[in-house]
DNA sequence: AATTGTATTAAACGAATGATTGAAACAAAT
DNA sequence: ATTTGTTTCAATCATTCGTTTAATACAATT
């Protein structure tokens, strides 16, 4: 009781209010984003992410009303980092060529899902919305998914040209997509299939670069 | 009380004791499938379970030791139905050319996530498990998804033709059974995105012949 | 007819969960 | 100095979970 009074004085002496409030909130989200990453919404508990975070577990309903609202309040905020650190066109223009467009589209999301770090809890908690939807995943299809399979679908069908009908450029799309998501999902079976789970940063540049090859590689085949 | 032992007496006469005990464990297995895909092994409960399956909870210890021990039997008996129904290589033998074999296993593996029916429920689980491992993953890895993938990199070892190296052939199985988790996880979101989340047995062939004839020509255009 | 082993039952166990409460501590405003 | 509004605290609520128990019912065996 003492030692936690201390701390808690601490900060606000320090800081003033207003810190101390961001601050236990911003604590929780960063132990939230830990723990439903580990668990997914359902098996994760809010003592577990408040022992975590350094707060009473009253404090969730204070500040995010409840478990949902927490998660929701997650979500968005593991999807800030994310896209903060790798926006979706870092450096190309939209006038440049399909396939420089389609390189930096993949690129951006492979470091997005393979990189070790926060940046990559978003897409971790997406692949769980995946298997196991919950309320989130409307607003998340609306938000995130939606408009970026409207910008993929664009580049590919600039590259199938005009012959190419919309259900085969949709068709190249999952195709593409899927690729991602091998990464996305597969880490704990590569982990026991090839005993490596973790990339350096030159190797997700490699594995982009294969997605982008193959895919082009593709596209062009089906073609001619 | 009446009624059950009533219900009770009736089974165990008409059948006699073994036919009995099979068709308790066989519907705990049954309803066990529904159950671990609607909500994956954490949040699924035996509870649940053993209503869905008409049983007393004590069923589940008696039978199968304890929920985990449930959860393996599950996963054994929903991969049986899914490959005694979908073989590796319904008819296709070793010595046809790589492009029929691959095309064939494709097939295969595409069926088992989409159909819509008890064959898909294993692959459901697989994907649950790819998110949220459990202590299951190990044998998994080891009786299902490393033999698929021996069979799958000779395949595209053969297309790929001397000159590739082995990560280059890696790289392509990846990118080929990422095109398979697209549908195996996708489905949530493709419902919201595209209001479709069922497909007749046409398009399942069809996605199939997709991904064959996309991945066959990327193999083709990184080769040349 | 008595015994044995198997299968099922209702009831209860302790542990853990999400959520809520009223009191207390604090900074800011009056 | 007092009041006000915000934030955190310990404690507790009612549920629900997986598991266990002791008793019973039954078929098969002796």
């Amino acid at each position: 009781m003492i030692e936690t009074n201390v701390l808690y004085m601490a900060g606000t002496l320090m800081r003033g209010q207003n810190y101390e409030t961001r601050d236990t909130k911003e604590r929780i989200l960063e132990a939230a984003g830990e723990v439903f990453v580990a668990h997914g919404f359902q098996s994760a508990t809010v003592r577990e992410i408040c022992r975590k975070a350094g707060v009473n577990v009253a404090a969730i309903n204070y500040h995010f009303r409840d478990k949902e609202g927490l998660y929701l309040a997650t979500l968005r905020y593991c999807r800030e980092i994310s896209f903060k650190k790798y926006p979706v066109y870092p450096d190309v223009k939209e006038s440049e060529p399909p396939e420089e467009r389609l390189r930096s589209f993949i690129n951006s999301f492979v470091f997005r899902v393979l990189e070790e770090g926060k940046a990559s809890r978003f897409a971790k908690l997406v692949a769980k919305e995946y298997v196991q939807p919950t309320n989130a995943l409307d607003i998340l299809v609306k938000e995130t998914m939606r408009p970026a399979f409207t910008r993929l679908f664009a580049i590919v069908r600039q590259l199938a040209g005009k012959g190419a009908d919309d259900e085969t450029v949709r068709y190249c799309c999952m195709s593409i997509i899927g690729q991602f998501l091998f990464f996305l999902y597969a880490r704990p079976v590569m982990k026991r299939l090839f005993k490596k789970a973790s990339f350096r940063e030159e190797e997700i540049a490699a594995i982009a670069e294969h997605i982008t090859l193959f895919s082009l590689s593709a596209i062009r085949g089906l073609k001619g």
